[in-house]
DNA sequence: ACTGTTACCGTCTTTGACTT
DNA sequence: AAGTCAAAGACGGTAACAGT
């Protein structure tokens, strides 16, 4: 039976694999990977010498997706829920696609408010957060901010808004999480945008252990994962 | 006109007690 | 153990008002 070393990569690797097996889903496995780790990370603070089998591993991962399933109530909420990567199905697509055009016409905290709890599924208390504001300031921002969609939205967004003017310089992925780090809500809107410019999508926000988590995915499907 | 705050309301989820 | 149900809490939305 092989033993699992401490070569976190390698570890990380494995379980990813485990975890592509159980869910056939990339995004699902990295999560699934990560709460893993967590639980390994637990499990090792509790008891060093403890043996973690490739089989007990395994479990783990498994168990692990059960509880997943178990949470999210397979019958009422599809499983695609909050993601993007499904082929054929990206019910969120037009919401980005109006947001990258509402973001030229709306304050950049309307923006990134908008951004954070309809498209990476913040709660209002997260986004509040972030940017340092009440919850009711980001709800009644929100609310308003969906009303400017749904507006822009029946009027067949007429006036493609060129998108030219005011695009800065340095946009890549360091400035999105640095923009993030600062709280700072105009830069994160240049950054995103200047990314869905190169056409390369953040696929997913997240918090893990306390610490934002983005994925991205370029043009050619690579994807990788940045933390905060 | 725009933005932030507060109060209030409706909906959904969670929790605990109770019954079968 | 499993199912049911009511209470409590969390959450999102809206209206009204105030400040800039």
């Amino acid at each position: 039976m092989p033993q699992l070393g401490l070569d976190l990569q390698a570890l990380k690797q494995r379980i990813y694999r485990y975890s592509m097996q159980i869910t056939s889903d990339s995004w699902e496995s990295e999560d699934l990977t990560q709460d893993v780790l967590l639980k390994v990370h637990n499990l090792r603070q509790a008891n060093p010498s403890i043996e973690l089998s490739n089989a007990y591993l395994y479990k783990i991962a498994l168990n692990a997706w059960k509880d997943k399933l178990k949470k999210r109530k397979l019958s009422s909420e599809p499983l695609d829920d909050g993601h993007m990567n499904v082929p054929g199905i990206d019910t969120q697509l037009s919401t980005r696609e109006l947001l990258e055009d509402l973001a030229y016409r709306l304050p950049a905290r309307s923006t990134v408010i908008l951004l954070l709890m309809d498209v990476f599924d913040f709660t209002a208390k997260e986004a509040a957060e972030l940017l340092s504001l009440t919850e009711g300031s980001v709800q009644v921002a929100l609310g308003r901010a969906r009303q400017k969609l749904k507006k822009l939205a029946r009027t067949g967004m007429e006036s493609s808004v060129s998108k030219q003017a005011g695009d800065p310089a340095q946009l890549d992925f360091e400035a999105l999480v640095e923009a993030f780090r600062l709280r700072d809500p105009k830069a994160i809107c240049r950054s995103y945008l200047g990314l869905a410019k190169r056409q390369i999508t953040v696929s997913k926000l997240k918090y893990i252990n306390g610490k934002l988590t983005f994925y991205f995915e370029d043009p050619d499907g690579n994807r990788f994962m940045v933390t905060s």
